[in-house]
This record gives structure tokens, sequence and C-alpha cells, in this order.
DNA sequence: TTGCGTGCAAAGGTTTTGCATGGCA
DNA sequence: TGCCATGCAAAACCTTTGCACGCAA
């Protein structure tokens, strides 16, 4: 590999911000809240920092990056190898926000169905299914 | 129903841009596109009423609204509820931009099992599986 | 020392809002 | 005639870019 990249220094910035991302479990925020929280530690991060940061880790699959469909700003979400987020499908529920990590042989075999008899690639770390969740459904 | 809202005008604006809509038959656009084309076809119809029909539409179940994930704008589409198609699936090419309409037994499945299995009621018409599709990957 | 990373300020682009006017019912 | 719809201009936002300086390697 000599087209990697040179481009990876390690700095304050940029470690604050991973380390954030992850510490978040799964749960999204957006640009803003990241100026916000990082105002409110005192770290002081640039917002060009941070969105620069964020396009770099969305770019590497650290974090994922898409658009609530009613909102108007881009979420940010950490992205935990670990739980194998690339290899299970997300429930994002429109009325509280909550984002549902969906283990499950049924929906797992839907990557293989489309492939194979639709020739679809899906994106599953684009891939998002809106509705609404348990607890909502139970408020309304 | 006495909450009816008496908003609902017959205006020239109005019928040009669900006519317009309707007629692109399935594909979407910006409203950039919305107002070039009506420069073309000079309508004349100002960016500010295209906003306030494409949320009103979208609010009213008429026509979808997304965003394409690497683009930065939004899009519309027209739901041709003739097509059923808060019955079944869409899939995004991300590569061409294609939508396709999937029916499709299995997939079908999908809708009742996450209620059943999972108390999620999903929104038909707002998920969109990302992914690329077959003449993409083949291209590629 | 080298050159990427940072962050301010400014630019660029999209969407919303205020307000006076126009047009439907 | 009464009101909502329209559209211009401006405001409000979000995101990107230019550039000089700082800092990691």
């Amino acid at each position: 590999m000599v087209n990697k990249r040179p481009t990876n220094y390690h700095t304050r910035q940029g470690q604050s911000i991973l380390d954030y991302m992850k510490s978040l479990q799964g749960s999204h925020v957006t640009v803003n809240q990241l100026v916000r929280h990082f105002e409110a530690v005192e770290a002081d991060i640039g917002q060009t920092t941070i969105y620069r940061h964020l396009e770099k880790l969305a770019a590497e699959g650290k974090i994922r990056k898409y658009v609530l469909f009613d909102d108007k700003s881009t979420c940010y979400q950490y992205i935990d190898n670990e739980k194998n987020c690339r290899e299970h499908f997300h429930l994002k529920c429109e009325t509280c926000g909550a984002l549902i990590h969906m283990d499950c042989d049924f929906l797992n075999k839907i990557e293989r169905h489309l492939l194979r008899e639709h020739d679809f690639q899906i994106n599953m770390l684009k891939t998002v299914f809106y509705g609404t969740c348990k607890k909502c459904r139970a408020g309304a």
C-alpha cells in the first residue's frame, strides 16, 4: 500500500472527538451538539475541525452519517464494530429518536435475499428503518 | 371533523406543482430543479411557494421527502398510491440514483415481522433501502 | 524542520420568515 | 369582501473554503 494517506497525526482534538463519539454508545449527535459539548467541557474545538474529523471518520467507516427525514441537520453516530453494526439493521423511532440495533435472524436474511433474488447489494450502514418503537406506540 | 384545515385554495401554482410531481412518474427532484423547470416553462413560481407546497404535500403524504446521503440537497418524489407505494419497499441505488419499487413476498413479510416480533411499526413511506443496483454492480 | 492540523473569518448554498400584495371562494 | 396564497427580500442556518499559524512527527 503506497497510496496510504500520510494524514494521520495524533492530535488532542481528533482524539477527543473519537473518544466522545465512542462514549455515546450508539446514540447520535449533531455537529451543533458536539460544538456545545466541547465548549461545556472547555476543550474548545473549532467547528471546522469537528466537521473535518467527522467527515474523515465517516469515510473510514468508524462513524455513521445520516439525516433524520423530518429534521434538518445531519446526525453522526459511532459504529461499534464489536456490536457488528455492519451485520444487522437499525430501526429509528421517528417519535422519540431512539436507535435500535436489531439482531434478528429473519432480518438478517434480507441482505442475502436482496442480493440473490434482486441483484441488489444493500448498504447496511446507511439503511435505516423508520417507524414507531414499542414505547412510543404504547404511549400513543 | 372540525379541525380540518381550511387552507386548501385551488391555485395555479399549487396545481402546477402537483401535476408536475405526478408527471415525473416516480423519479425525484430537488427544489432547484423545480424552480428551473417552472422558469423554463415560464410558469414562474417563486421558490418560497415551491417550498411551502412541497412541505404541505409531504405532510399530506402525497409526496415523499428524503435526502440522498452523499448529497446535500433534499429530494422530493410523488407517491403513486395506485402503485401501492405504501405497501412495498423502495430501494435506492446510491450510484445511479434509481428508485426501485420492490414488490416481493419476502420483503413484504418484514412489516408484519417487525410489528409482531419487535413491536415496531415501520413507516413504509419513509424507509428506503440504500445500496447498489444490478446495473451499477455490473458496471463496477 | 516539514507539512499536516487547527480555527478564524468569509463564502456558498439551502431553507425559513416578514410583510405587502394578489387572487380564490 | 375576507382570507389565504404568493413572492420578494432578508434573515437564519448549515457546511465548506482560504489562509495564516500551531503543533506532531
